[in-house]
DNA sequence: CCTAAAGTCTACTAACTTACTAGATTTATA
DNA sequence: TATAAATCTAGTAAGTTAGTAGACTTTAGG
């Protein structure tokens, strides 16, 4: 599952999305729009300039707004981002991979080989999924 | 990620497949060789008995052994025992689906909808692998 | 140049979950 | 009846999550 943090910055960014190019939004205007707790969204916010997905204005008239372009920040970025790794088991995870303390031998290891298979499927889904993409679907469908 | 009770309770499960209908096993055979904590492991194994995966022997000459054929136990069923849904988002899991606080309308969700397809995806890689498929690949890969 | 409106930064905290452990009890076999 | 096994009850320490509080900085507009 993902954290709430994670779908917070989910639903921020797709609101975001929406307005792409149209100046800067307030946090607060997220905020209520997205049902977030406001304090906790700047964190999130913050964490996503920082990693130069956002931009951001100080002072009057200020707020965030997205610096990538819509089409190229997917749902695998955000992921990594927020919550780590896409993976269900560390030693298959291409990020942050971890050795398995249980498993003697990787190669021969039936269960990392079933992992693979579903971060594999995983990854190519969410890779997919870019924010243009989901703002799109959801005009498709009459939102 | 699956916790390390999840990971537990997988690697205990490939273990008692590779010697189905051998007889029961010690718990503390399993601890061993899997380098699970033991009183961990019989609260894992004690949740898989009751779920009809496994059966147990009392007294000596005891212990576990499955009671599921290994072709009828997949991934999906254990991770989902164990660590509950498979999808990353509560609205749109199958066994544990939850309404979406922040979310108007699932119809029109581009999010929803994304997470959807990553769902509809693990599933299928998930039930594939079952205990027999995994034990078989392992000796195939020469272990 | 002052003030208000915005984001930024540091630090804390309550509640929950995870990964266990201890110890007494029950059951079955030889 | 001794012993070896699973079972049951009841904890607990550490880590993570989901926040909150409050002081600080920056900028636009009057």
């Amino acid at each position: 599952m993902l954290s709430k943090k994670c779908k917070y910055a989910i639903h921020a960014l797709v609101y975001l999305a929406e307005r792409y190019q149209q100046g800067p939004v307030h946090i607060q205007d997220i905020a209520d729009a997205q049902h977030i707790p406001k304090k906790f969204l700047e964190a999130i916010l913050l964490e996503m300039r920082n990693a130069k997905i956002l931009h951001s204005k100080k002072g009057k008239g200020g707020g965030y707004y997205l610096y990538k372009k819509p089409e190229d920040v997917n749902l695998v970025e955000i992921i990594r981002l927020m919550d780590g790794a896409i993976s269900m088991l560390p030693c298959v995870s291409i990020n942050y991979y971890e050795r398995c303390e249980e498993c003697r031998d990787e190669v021969t290891c039936g269960i990392r080989d079933a992992f693979t298979g579903v971060r594999d499927e995983t990854l190519k889904v969410l890779s997919r999924s870019t924010l243009a993409h989901i703002v799109k679907r959801q005009r498709d469908l009459g939102k």
